[in-house]
RNA sequence: GUGGUUGUAGUUCAGUUGGUUAGAACGCUGGAUUGUGGUUCCAGAGGUCGUGGGUUCAAAUCCCAUCAUCCACCCCA
Protein backbone atom coordinates (compact mmCIF):
# COMPACT_ATOMS: atom_id res chain seq x y z
CA UNK A 1 0.00 0.00 0.00
CA UNK A 2 1.53 3.11 -1.14
CA UNK A 3 0.98 5.87 1.51
CA UNK A 4 0.88 9.73 -0.09
CA UNK A 5 4.02 10.57 1.16
CA UNK A 6 4.24 14.19 3.19
CA UNK A 7 6.57 16.55 5.29
CA UNK A 8 5.66 17.79 8.31
CA UNK A 9 3.46 20.64 9.42
CA UNK A 10 5.34 24.03 9.06
CA UNK A 11 8.01 22.28 6.90
CA UNK A 12 9.55 22.78 2.96
CA UNK A 13 11.06 21.16 0.96
CA UNK A 14 13.47 23.29 -1.54
CA UNK A 15 13.61 22.71 -5.28
CA UNK A 16 17.12 23.08 -6.91
CA UNK A 17 15.66 26.32 -8.21
CA UNK A 18 14.84 27.47 -4.77
CA UNK A 19 18.63 26.64 -3.51
CA UNK A 20 20.45 28.40 -6.10
CA UNK A 21 18.44 31.59 -4.83
CA UNK A 22 18.47 30.74 -0.99
CA UNK A 23 22.03 30.39 -1.58
CA UNK A 24 22.06 33.42 -3.39
CA UNK A 25 20.86 35.37 -0.16
CA UNK A 26 23.27 33.45 1.88
CA UNK A 27 26.40 33.72 0.20
CA UNK A 28 25.38 37.53 -0.13
CA UNK A 29 25.15 37.83 3.82
CA UNK A 30 28.17 36.06 4.19
CA UNK A 31 30.49 37.95 2.19
CA UNK A 32 29.39 40.98 3.83
CA UNK A 33 30.09 39.16 7.64
CA UNK A 34 33.53 38.16 6.52
CA UNK A 35 34.38 41.77 5.16
CA UNK A 36 34.02 42.54 8.45
CA UNK A 37 35.83 39.82 10.10
CA UNK A 38 33.47 37.61 11.03
CA UNK A 39 33.89 33.68 11.66
CA UNK A 40 31.38 30.92 11.56
CA UNK A 41 30.50 28.66 13.98
CA UNK A 42 28.00 25.68 13.79
CA UNK A 43 26.07 24.22 16.68
CA UNK A 44 24.21 21.00 16.90
CA UNK A 45 20.51 21.07 15.95
CA UNK A 46 19.96 19.41 19.15
CA UNK A 47 20.74 20.99 22.38
CA UNK A 48 20.20 19.64 26.28
CA UNK A 49 16.90 20.97 27.15
CA UNK A 50 18.26 22.66 30.27
CA UNK A 51 20.18 24.57 28.18
CA UNK A 52 16.99 26.03 26.39
CA UNK A 53 14.20 26.31 28.75
CA UNK A 54 13.86 29.17 30.69
CA UNK A 55 15.41 31.38 28.17
CA UNK A 56 12.57 32.50 25.94
CA UNK A 57 10.17 33.38 28.51
CA UNK A 58 7.18 30.76 29.05
CA UNK A 59 6.10 31.21 25.42
CA UNK A 60 8.76 30.00 24.52
CA UNK A 61 9.08 27.25 26.63
CA UNK A 62 5.86 25.93 24.70
CA UNK A 63 7.25 26.45 21.23
CA UNK A 64 10.11 24.07 22.44
CA UNK A 65 10.43 20.71 19.83
CA UNK A 66 11.21 18.32 22.17
CA UNK A 67 13.02 14.90 21.51
CA UNK A 68 12.11 11.70 23.15
CA UNK A 69 14.92 9.92 24.76
CA UNK A 70 16.56 7.12 23.19
CA UNK A 71 15.23 3.17 24.37
CA UNK A 72 12.55 2.56 26.85
CA UNK A 73 12.31 5.71 28.79
CA UNK A 74 8.73 5.10 29.63
CA UNK A 75 9.44 1.93 32.07
CA UNK A 76 11.34 3.84 34.10
CA UNK A 77 8.81 6.72 35.07
CA UNK A 78 6.91 5.78 38.19
CA UNK A 79 3.01 4.60 37.90
CA UNK A 80 2.34 7.74 40.25
CA UNK A 81 3.72 10.33 37.71
CA UNK A 82 1.87 8.67 34.39
CA UNK A 83 -1.02 8.43 36.31
CA UNK A 84 -1.28 12.15 37.15
CA UNK A 85 -1.31 12.83 33.04
CA UNK A 86 0.92 16.17 33.95
CA UNK A 87 2.59 16.68 30.27
CA UNK A 88 4.86 19.33 31.81
CA UNK A 89 5.95 16.97 34.65
CA UNK A 90 6.61 13.98 32.57
CA UNK A 91 8.36 15.56 30.32
CA UNK A 92 11.59 16.12 32.47
CA UNK A 93 11.23 12.48 32.53
CA UNK A 94 11.07 11.29 29.01
CA UNK A 95 13.13 14.35 27.36
CA UNK A 96 16.08 15.71 28.17
CA UNK A 97 16.58 17.21 24.68
CA UNK A 98 14.87 19.39 22.34
CA UNK A 99 15.48 21.43 19.13
CA UNK A 100 17.45 24.83 18.91
CA UNK A 101 14.89 27.76 19.41
CA UNK A 102 17.39 30.13 17.99
CA UNK A 103 20.59 30.49 17.28
CA UNK A 104 21.92 33.38 20.21
CA UNK A 105 21.34 31.14 23.21
CA UNK A 106 22.91 28.35 21.45
CA UNK A 107 25.90 30.83 20.70
CA UNK A 108 26.27 31.80 24.31
CA UNK A 109 26.55 28.31 25.61
CA UNK A 110 29.12 28.18 22.76
CA UNK A 111 30.86 31.18 24.59
CA UNK A 112 30.68 29.73 27.97
CA UNK A 113 31.58 26.18 27.27
CA UNK A 114 34.64 27.29 25.16
CA UNK A 115 35.78 30.29 27.22
CA UNK A 116 39.34 29.50 27.65
CA UNK A 117 39.78 28.73 23.64
CA UNK A 118 38.39 31.99 22.52
CA UNK A 119 39.47 35.15 21.92
CA UNK A 120 37.78 38.30 22.91
CA UNK A 121 36.09 40.05 21.97
CA UNK A 122 34.84 36.80 19.97
CA UNK A 123 32.92 38.31 16.40
CA UNK A 124 30.81 35.25 14.69
CA UNK A 125 28.36 34.29 12.14
CA UNK A 126 25.96 31.78 12.31
CA UNK A 127 23.80 30.64 9.36
CA UNK A 128 21.39 27.45 10.55
CA UNK A 129 17.96 26.40 10.58
CA UNK A 130 15.98 26.77 13.90
CA UNK A 131 12.53 25.32 15.05
CA UNK A 132 9.54 26.47 16.79
CA UNK A 133 6.45 24.28 17.70
CA UNK A 134 4.75 27.59 16.66
CA UNK A 135 1.36 27.25 14.35
CA UNK A 136 2.45 27.96 10.98
CA UNK A 137 1.22 30.83 8.90
CA UNK A 138 1.66 32.84 6.19
CA UNK A 139 5.63 33.92 6.12
CA UNK A 140 6.05 31.46 9.28
CA UNK A 141 7.24 28.14 9.55
CA UNK A 142 8.30 25.89 11.86
CA UNK A 143 11.95 25.12 10.38
CA UNK A 144 13.11 28.20 9.22
CA UNK A 145 16.89 29.80 8.96
CA UNK A 146 18.33 32.74 10.66
CA UNK A 147 21.38 34.22 9.79
CA UNK A 148 23.17 35.78 13.10
CA UNK A 149 25.94 37.97 13.86
CA UNK A 150 27.31 38.73 17.09
CA UNK A 151 30.32 40.28 19.05
CA UNK A 152 30.81 39.35 22.67
CA UNK A 153 32.83 40.61 24.55
CA UNK A 154 32.95 44.06 23.75
CA UNK A 155 31.22 47.35 25.33
CA UNK A 156 31.95 49.32 22.82
CA UNK A 157 28.98 51.45 20.56
CA UNK A 158 31.63 50.54 17.38
CA UNK A 159 29.78 47.15 17.60
CA UNK A 160 26.54 48.70 17.13
CA UNK A 161 28.33 50.88 14.48
CA UNK A 162 29.52 47.98 12.53
CA UNK A 163 26.13 46.13 12.72
CA UNK A 164 24.12 49.10 11.03
CA UNK A 165 26.92 49.15 8.38
CA UNK A 166 26.61 45.15 8.16
CA UNK A 167 23.02 45.48 7.40
CA UNK A 168 23.29 48.70 5.25
CA UNK A 169 25.86 46.31 3.19
CA UNK A 170 23.79 43.61 3.06
CA UNK A 171 20.18 45.16 2.24
CA UNK A 172 22.74 47.62 -0.76
CA UNK A 173 23.44 44.19 -2.33
CA UNK A 174 20.50 42.60 -2.22
CA UNK A 175 18.60 45.74 -3.69
CA UNK A 176 16.56 45.61 -1.45
CA UNK A 177 15.38 49.31 0.07
CA UNK A 178 15.09 49.26 3.59
CA UNK A 179 15.06 51.74 6.80
CA UNK A 180 16.64 50.53 10.11
CA UNK A 181 14.95 51.68 13.62
CA UNK A 182 17.05 52.16 16.36
CA UNK A 183 16.03 52.04 19.87
CA UNK A 184 17.72 52.11 23.66
CA UNK A 185 16.17 49.25 26.39
CA UNK A 186 17.67 51.97 28.44
CA UNK A 187 15.41 54.08 27.71
CA UNK A 188 12.49 52.25 27.80
CA UNK A 189 13.88 51.22 31.23
CA UNK A 190 13.95 54.67 31.85
CA UNK A 191 10.65 56.11 30.72
CA UNK A 192 9.46 52.92 33.20
CA UNK A 193 10.92 54.31 36.06
CA UNK A 194 10.05 57.96 35.30
CA UNK A 195 6.75 56.99 35.09
CA UNK A 196 6.87 54.84 38.19
CA UNK A 197 6.12 51.78 36.86
CA UNK A 198 9.71 50.34 37.06
CA UNK A 199 9.05 46.95 36.93
CA UNK A 200 6.39 46.50 34.37
CA UNK A 201 8.69 47.38 32.16
CA UNK A 202 8.28 44.02 29.66
CA UNK A 203 4.58 44.78 29.59
CA UNK A 204 5.07 48.18 28.79
CA UNK A 205 7.74 47.80 25.78
CA UNK A 206 5.70 44.77 24.51
CA UNK A 207 2.47 47.19 24.04
CA UNK A 208 4.53 49.78 23.35
CA UNK A 209 5.91 47.46 20.42
CA UNK A 210 2.60 46.94 18.73
CA UNK A 211 1.76 51.12 18.97
CA UNK A 212 2.37 51.36 14.62
CA UNK A 213 -0.03 47.57 14.45
CA UNK A 214 -2.84 48.32 16.72
CA UNK A 215 -2.56 52.07 17.35
CA UNK A 216 -2.53 54.35 20.80
CA UNK A 217 -5.75 53.66 21.68
CA UNK A 218 -5.15 50.05 21.84
CA UNK A 219 -1.87 50.12 23.20
CA UNK A 220 -3.61 52.21 25.85
CA UNK A 221 -6.23 49.52 26.77
CA UNK A 222 -3.74 46.64 27.21
CA UNK A 223 -1.49 48.50 29.35
CA UNK A 224 -4.45 48.76 31.56
CA UNK A 225 -5.22 45.44 31.06
CA UNK A 226 -1.84 44.30 32.16
CA UNK A 227 -2.30 46.78 35.41
CA UNK A 228 -0.21 49.61 34.61
CA UNK A 229 -1.62 52.86 36.49
CA UNK A 230 -4.25 55.23 35.04
CA UNK A 231 -1.52 57.99 36.36
CA UNK A 232 1.44 56.23 34.50
CA UNK A 233 -0.45 55.55 31.31
CA UNK A 234 -1.12 59.61 31.29
CA UNK A 235 2.67 60.14 31.79
CA UNK A 236 3.44 57.90 28.85
CA UNK A 237 1.27 59.77 26.58
CA UNK A 238 3.63 62.69 25.38
CA UNK A 239 6.68 60.49 25.38
CA UNK A 240 4.64 58.15 22.76
CA UNK A 241 3.80 61.36 20.66
CA UNK A 242 7.28 62.47 20.52
CA UNK A 243 8.11 63.95 17.31
CA UNK A 244 10.46 65.18 15.42
CA UNK A 245 13.95 64.38 13.28
CA UNK A 246 16.93 62.53 15.47
CA UNK A 247 17.89 65.32 17.50
CA UNK A 248 14.78 66.51 18.23
CA UNK A 249 13.93 63.65 19.78
CA UNK A 250 16.74 63.33 21.93
CA UNK A 251 16.66 66.61 23.07
CA UNK A 252 13.11 66.10 24.61
CA UNK A 253 14.12 62.60 26.16
CA UNK A 254 16.78 64.24 28.14
CA UNK A 255 14.17 66.55 29.80
CA UNK A 256 11.68 63.73 30.03
CA UNK A 257 14.54 61.08 31.64
CA UNK A 258 16.23 63.54 33.69
CA UNK A 259 15.96 62.25 36.72
CA UNK A 260 16.48 58.46 35.37
CA UNK A 261 20.17 57.33 35.95
CA UNK A 262 19.27 54.51 33.40
CA UNK A 263 17.15 56.41 31.23
CA UNK A 264 20.01 59.15 30.43
CA UNK A 265 22.53 56.38 29.94
CA UNK A 266 20.58 54.83 27.46
CA UNK A 267 20.47 58.82 25.83
CA UNK A 268 23.98 58.97 25.43
CA UNK A 269 24.56 56.01 24.32
CA UNK A 270 22.11 56.62 21.30
CA UNK A 271 23.71 60.43 20.72
CA UNK A 272 27.21 58.43 20.61
CA UNK A 273 25.66 55.78 18.03
CA UNK A 274 24.42 57.98 15.94
CA UNK A 275 27.01 60.29 15.97
CA UNK A 276 29.16 57.38 14.73
CA UNK A 277 26.61 57.23 12.04
CA UNK A 278 26.00 60.43 11.27
CA UNK A 279 29.48 60.27 9.43
CA UNK A 280 29.47 57.65 7.73
CA UNK A 281 27.01 57.83 4.81
CA UNK A 282 24.99 55.12 4.71
CA UNK A 283 22.47 54.17 1.58
CA UNK A 284 19.80 52.91 4.13
CA UNK A 285 17.96 55.18 5.67
CA UNK A 286 18.72 54.68 9.85
CA UNK A 287 16.27 55.94 12.41
CA UNK A 288 15.62 56.18 16.18
CA UNK A 289 12.15 54.98 16.92
CA UNK A 290 10.94 55.12 20.54
CA UNK A 291 8.09 52.74 19.64
CA UNK A 292 10.67 49.59 19.05
CA UNK A 293 10.61 47.24 21.92
CA UNK A 294 11.25 43.99 20.59
CA UNK A 295 9.90 40.79 22.36
CA UNK A 296 12.74 38.97 23.72
CA UNK A 297 13.73 40.53 27.13
CA UNK A 298 17.36 39.74 27.42
CA UNK A 299 18.10 42.90 25.13
CA UNK A 300 19.37 45.70 27.66
CA UNK A 301 21.17 48.51 25.02
CA UNK A 302 20.91 48.75 21.32
CA UNK A 303 17.95 47.32 19.65
CA UNK A 304 17.74 46.86 15.76
CA UNK A 305 14.95 46.51 13.49
CA UNK A 306 14.78 46.29 9.47
CA UNK A 307 12.19 46.91 7.64
CA UNK A 308 11.38 46.37 3.84
CA UNK A 309 10.24 49.89 2.50
CA UNK A 310 7.28 49.33 -0.42
CA UNK A 311 7.17 45.56 1.56
CA UNK A 312 4.69 45.22 4.57
CA UNK A 313 5.78 41.90 5.49
CA UNK A 314 7.08 42.59 9.24
CA UNK A 315 11.12 43.27 9.67
CA UNK A 316 13.68 41.41 7.99
CA UNK A 317 16.02 41.84 10.53
CA UNK A 318 16.23 42.45 13.75
CA UNK A 319 18.25 42.34 17.21
CA UNK A 320 20.18 44.42 19.85
CA UNK A 321 22.39 44.13 22.98
CA UNK A 322 22.21 41.85 25.71
CA UNK A 323 24.40 42.64 28.74
CA UNK A 324 24.64 39.19 30.59
CA UNK A 325 23.33 36.24 28.05
CA UNK A 326 26.44 34.06 29.23
CA UNK A 327 25.28 34.86 32.73
CA UNK A 328 23.07 32.07 33.16
CA UNK A 329 25.71 29.41 32.25
CA UNK A 330 27.98 30.72 34.34
CA UNK A 331 30.14 33.66 32.65
CA UNK A 332 28.75 37.10 34.41
CA UNK A 333 29.63 40.45 32.91
CA UNK A 334 30.31 39.49 28.82
CA UNK A 335 28.50 41.87 27.26
CA UNK A 336 27.07 40.71 23.40
CA UNK A 337 25.72 42.88 20.55
CA UNK A 338 24.30 41.07 17.28
CA UNK A 339 21.65 41.39 14.39
CA UNK A 340 19.45 38.18 12.87
CA UNK A 341 18.63 38.08 9.39
CA UNK A 342 15.82 36.19 8.41
CA UNK A 343 16.31 34.55 5.14
CA UNK A 344 12.69 33.43 4.88
CA UNK A 345 11.32 36.98 4.13
CA UNK A 346 14.15 38.30 2.48
CA UNK A 347 13.36 35.41 0.17
CA UNK A 348 9.71 36.31 -0.17
CA UNK A 349 10.71 39.95 -1.04
CA UNK A 350 13.21 39.45 -3.84
CA UNK A 351 10.83 37.03 -5.55
CA UNK A 352 7.92 39.17 -5.64
CA UNK A 353 9.90 42.10 -6.77
CA UNK A 354 12.06 39.86 -9.08
CA UNK A 355 15.39 40.62 -7.81
CA UNK A 356 16.84 37.42 -8.41
CA UNK A 357 20.11 37.14 -10.72
CA UNK A 358 19.02 34.96 -13.90
CA UNK A 359 22.34 33.34 -13.83
CA UNK A 360 24.06 31.23 -11.50
CA UNK A 361 27.00 29.36 -11.09
CA UNK A 362 25.26 26.90 -9.60
CA UNK A 363 23.68 25.67 -12.62
CA UNK A 364 25.08 24.05 -15.86
CA UNK A 365 26.06 25.99 -18.68
CA UNK A 366 26.41 23.40 -21.20
CA UNK A 367 25.22 20.01 -21.89
CA UNK A 368 26.70 17.69 -24.51
CA UNK A 369 23.90 16.05 -26.86
CA UNK A 370 24.33 12.03 -26.87
CA UNK A 371 24.86 10.20 -29.58
CA UNK A 372 25.94 6.87 -29.17
CA UNK A 373 29.34 5.33 -28.36
CA UNK A 374 31.66 6.57 -30.26
CA UNK A 375 30.39 10.16 -29.57
CA UNK A 376 30.70 9.81 -26.17
CA UNK A 377 34.48 8.99 -26.47
CA UNK A 378 34.98 11.68 -28.91
CA UNK A 379 32.82 14.35 -26.59
CA UNK A 380 34.73 13.36 -23.23
CA UNK A 381 37.52 14.95 -23.41
CA UNK A 382 35.99 18.43 -24.06
CA UNK A 383 34.21 17.84 -21.36
CA UNK A 384 37.08 17.48 -19.13
CA UNK A 385 38.65 20.46 -20.41
CA UNK A 386 35.92 22.82 -20.52
CA UNK A 387 35.08 21.42 -16.60
CA UNK A 388 38.95 21.89 -16.44
CA UNK A 389 38.51 25.78 -17.19
CA UNK A 390 35.76 26.38 -14.64
CA UNK A 391 32.80 26.17 -16.80
CA UNK A 392 29.63 23.85 -15.52
CA UNK A 393 29.32 20.87 -18.42
CA UNK A 394 27.29 17.63 -18.65
CA UNK A 395 26.88 14.91 -21.09
CA UNK A 396 22.95 13.83 -21.60
CA UNK A 397 23.61 10.30 -19.94
CA UNK A 398 22.10 8.05 -22.51
CA UNK A 399 21.24 7.88 -26.23
CA UNK A 400 18.19 8.77 -25.94
CA UNK A 401 15.80 10.55 -28.33
CA UNK A 402 16.98 13.70 -29.85
CA UNK A 403 14.11 15.42 -28.97
CA UNK A 404 14.37 14.18 -25.02
CA UNK A 405 17.43 15.15 -25.06
CA UNK A 406 16.95 19.02 -26.04
CA UNK A 407 13.41 18.73 -23.88
CA UNK A 408 16.11 18.21 -20.21
CA UNK A 409 18.06 20.85 -21.43
CA UNK A 410 15.41 23.39 -22.10
CA UNK A 411 13.75 22.37 -18.93
CA UNK A 412 17.34 22.64 -16.92
CA UNK A 413 17.28 26.14 -18.74
CA UNK A 414 20.81 24.91 -19.76
CA UNK A 415 21.83 28.34 -21.89
CA UNK A 416 24.36 25.94 -24.50
CA UNK A 417 23.88 22.64 -26.09
CA UNK A 418 26.78 20.84 -27.97
CA UNK A 419 26.21 18.24 -30.95
CA UNK A 420 28.75 16.31 -32.28
CA UNK A 421 27.87 13.54 -34.25
CA UNK A 422 29.46 11.78 -37.57
CA UNK A 423 29.69 14.97 -39.67
CA UNK A 424 31.08 16.66 -36.26
CA UNK A 425 33.86 14.04 -36.20
CA UNK A 426 34.55 13.70 -39.75
CA UNK A 427 35.68 17.51 -39.49
CA UNK A 428 36.99 17.71 -35.66
CA UNK A 429 34.95 20.44 -35.04
CA UNK A 430 31.52 20.84 -32.86
CA UNK A 431 28.42 22.06 -33.24
CA UNK A 432 27.37 24.37 -30.48
CA UNK A 433 23.49 25.91 -30.21
CA UNK A 434 22.19 28.83 -28.11
CA UNK A 435 19.41 27.97 -26.78
CA UNK A 436 17.88 31.63 -26.39
CA UNK A 437 18.40 32.74 -29.84
CA UNK A 438 18.35 29.47 -31.59
CA UNK A 439 21.57 30.13 -33.36
CA UNK A 440 24.14 27.55 -34.04
CA UNK A 441 27.68 27.20 -35.33
CA UNK A 442 30.87 25.17 -35.89
CA UNK A 443 33.33 25.57 -33.92
CA UNK A 444 36.63 23.98 -32.74
CA UNK A 445 36.97 22.39 -29.04
CA UNK A 446 39.50 25.18 -27.80
CA UNK A 447 36.60 27.89 -29.88
CA UNK A 448 34.40 26.04 -27.45
CA UNK A 449 36.45 26.93 -24.72
CA UNK A 450 36.96 30.49 -25.51
CA UNK A 451 33.32 31.37 -25.97
CA UNK A 452 31.72 29.75 -23.16
CA UNK A 453 34.59 31.05 -20.78
C1' G B 1 -3.56 27.18 23.15
C1' U B 2 -8.23 30.03 20.62
C1' G B 3 -11.32 31.06 16.17
C1' G B 4 -12.33 30.19 11.10
C1' U B 5 -11.28 27.87 5.99
C1' U B 6 -10.54 23.99 2.68
C1' G B 7 -9.69 18.50 1.59
C1' U B 8 -11.76 15.45 -5.78
C1' A B 9 -5.81 13.09 -11.18
C1' G B 10 1.27 14.77 -10.31
C1' U B 11 -0.54 20.32 -9.74
C1' U B 12 -4.56 24.11 -9.74
C1' C B 13 -9.53 23.52 -9.57
C1' A B 14 -15.00 22.32 -11.71
C1' G B 15 -18.71 18.78 -10.31
C1' U B 16 -26.24 21.58 -10.42
C1' U B 17 -32.08 19.93 -5.79
C1' G B 18 -28.17 13.34 -3.71
C1' G B 19 -29.24 9.84 -9.57
C1' U B 20 -25.80 5.81 -15.05
C1' U B 21 -19.08 5.16 -16.66
C1' A B 22 -16.43 11.78 -11.62
C1' G B 23 -14.53 16.27 -15.62
C1' A B 24 -11.21 20.57 -17.34
C1' A B 25 -6.63 23.07 -17.64
C1' C B 26 -1.61 22.57 -16.90
C1' G B 27 1.93 18.68 -16.33
C1' C B 28 3.39 13.59 -17.85
C1' U B 29 4.06 9.54 -21.88
C1' G B 30 3.85 8.46 -27.09
C1' G B 31 3.13 10.20 -32.20
C1' A B 32 3.06 14.07 -36.39
C1' U B 33 9.21 15.18 -36.66
C1' U B 34 14.99 8.39 -36.51
C1' G B 35 20.22 15.40 -36.11
C1' U B 36 17.27 20.03 -33.09
C1' G B 37 14.06 22.17 -27.46
C1' G B 38 10.44 26.41 -26.62
C1' U B 39 4.98 27.11 -30.63
C1' U B 40 1.11 23.92 -32.85
C1' C B 41 -1.88 19.38 -33.79
C1' C B 42 -3.31 14.18 -32.49
C1' A B 43 -3.52 10.08 -29.12
C1' G B 44 -2.76 7.87 -24.28
C1' A B 45 -1.86 6.92 -19.13
C1' G B 46 -3.24 8.68 -14.46
C1' G B 47 -8.69 9.11 -9.18
C1' U B 48 -9.42 4.08 -2.33
C1' C B 49 -13.41 11.71 -4.23
C1' G B 50 -8.49 12.79 3.11
C1' U B 51 -10.03 8.64 6.66
C1' G B 52 -13.89 6.05 9.56
C1' G B 53 -18.86 5.66 10.60
C1' G B 54 -24.14 7.10 9.74
C1' U B 55 -28.81 8.55 6.74
C1' U B 56 -30.70 6.66 1.86
C1' C B 57 -33.04 2.26 -3.12
C1' A B 58 -28.72 5.44 -4.32
C1' A B 59 -23.48 9.77 -1.31
C1' A B 60 -17.84 13.33 -4.16
C1' U B 61 -22.67 15.75 -2.73
C1' C B 62 -26.44 15.30 3.50
C1' C B 63 -25.04 14.26 9.07
C1' C B 64 -21.29 12.92 12.91
C1' A B 65 -16.39 11.92 14.22
C1' U B 66 -11.33 12.02 13.03
C1' C B 67 -6.95 13.49 10.48
C1' A B 68 -4.68 16.94 7.36
C1' U B 69 -4.37 21.94 5.26
C1' C B 70 -4.39 27.07 4.88
C1' C B 71 -5.68 31.78 7.24
C1' A B 72 -6.21 34.93 11.62
C1' C B 73 -5.24 35.65 17.05
C1' C B 74 -1.44 34.94 21.10
C1' C B 75 3.63 35.19 20.15
C1' C B 76 7.39 35.75 16.78
C1' A B 77 11.83 35.75 12.09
Amino acid sequence: MAQKPSIPKGTRDFSPTEMVRRNYIFDAIKRVFRLYGFQPIETPAMENLSTLTGKYGEEGDKLLFKILNSGDFISKVSDELLNERNSNKLTTKISEKGLRYDLTVPFARYVVQNQNDITFPFKRYQIQPVWRADRPQKGRYREFYQCDVDVIGSNSLLNETELVQIIDDVFTSLNIKTVVKINNRKILAGIAEVIGENDRIIDITVAIDKLDKIGLAKVNVELSEKGVSDEAILKLQPILALEGNCDDKIAQLEVVLNTSEVGMKGVNEIKLLFAYLNNLSLKTDVELDLTLARGLNYYTGAIFEVKAKDFDIGSICGGGRYDDLTGIFGLPNVSGVGVSFGAERIYDILSQQDLFPSDSLETTKVMFVNFGEKEEVYCLPVLTDLRKNGINTEIYPENAKMKKQMNYANKKQIPFVVLAGESEMSKNRFTLKNMTSGDQKSVTAKELINILS
